[in-house]
DNA sequence: AGCAAAAAGCAACATAGTTGCAAAATCTTG
DNA sequence: CAAGATTTTGCAACTATGTTGCTTTTTGCT
């Protein structure tokens, strides 16, 4: 074992995840995931530039969370103050198709965002006329850990 | 009556809604209101820009909006793109204190996002630790007029 | 080890948003 | 309705955020 890795399994997670998606192996890939992996709540492009930007390219991040996206490893958050999140999938969701039907909360007191994956997105009944094919939900507050 | 002017009551409601906002009525307030009240669905700062940006610096409207959202007289709504839209509030919306609990519907045909102010976001039922103090539910699909 | 394909890094550019300050418009009050 | 105080605007400069094309490096495969 070579160096610090706070989880051994993380890094074979990691490689399986990749080679899955289609995706080769690389040293921003795998550092990128790794932070995904270790840090429970969602991270925004900046975050992740942040952690991990004193090696890589900026365009090397944009490029890696692009491709997570196509190839549903992770999926985006809409949040109110323009700044999208990304969070890991859960593993049911394939190339193309997210089926993120959970809710997201966002807290107030430590601005972390977290996928509720047992709380799934309620049907809105709409008015005439509107046809609903996904539903958001983002629920703002205070976290379990911030009471 | 001086000029060219859809519908007479807009003047009237535009210095009325600003002069009960403590804002002074300025020619870009009026003509960013005017807009928003001319297009029924929710404005980004890009649309506004174009808009109404020959006339105006982009400063200003980033401003206006900004003092606009203070004032309660527009909200945001959050989108999954990365840009932010506005809308007018009802006038039950006050400094400070938005009371928007409806419910937003992005078209993936006219892109247009609408206030479905008649239909109420829904209670969601959290685990057990989290605290919610607002909801916000983003449907997408396809809106009346594009079916 | 060697080759083809994929990804990273770099540079340059495009767009979005912010800040400080001087000039102009608006509001206030006599 | 004029004059001064106050807001607001426009400008310039700057920071942050994203994008694109191209060359070099890394990866995967045989």
């Amino acid at each position: 074992m070579p160096a610090k890795d706070t989880l051994p399994d993380f890094e074979e997670k990691i490689a399986s995840l990749l080679k899955k998606s289609h995706l080769s192996v690389t040293e921003s890939r795998r550092k990128i995931l790794h932070l995904f992996l270790e840090h429970a709540g969602a991270l925004s492009h900046g975050d992740i530039e942040r952690k991990a930007g004193e090696k890589f390219d900026r365009v090397t991040v944009y490029r890696t969370l692009q491709a997570f996206v196509e190839k549903g490893i992770i999926h985006t958050i809409p949040t109110a103050d323009n700044s999208i999140r990304y969070a890991l999938c859960k593993d049911d969701c394939s190339a193309g198709h997210h089926h993120d039907h959970h809710v997201h909360f966002l807290c107030h007191r430590c601005n972390n965002t977290y996928c509720l994956d047992d709380v799934v997105t309620p049907d809105i009944k709409l008015p005439r006329g509107y046809v609903a094919e996904q539903v958001e939900v983002l629920v703002e507050g205070v976290c379990k850990n911030c009471r």
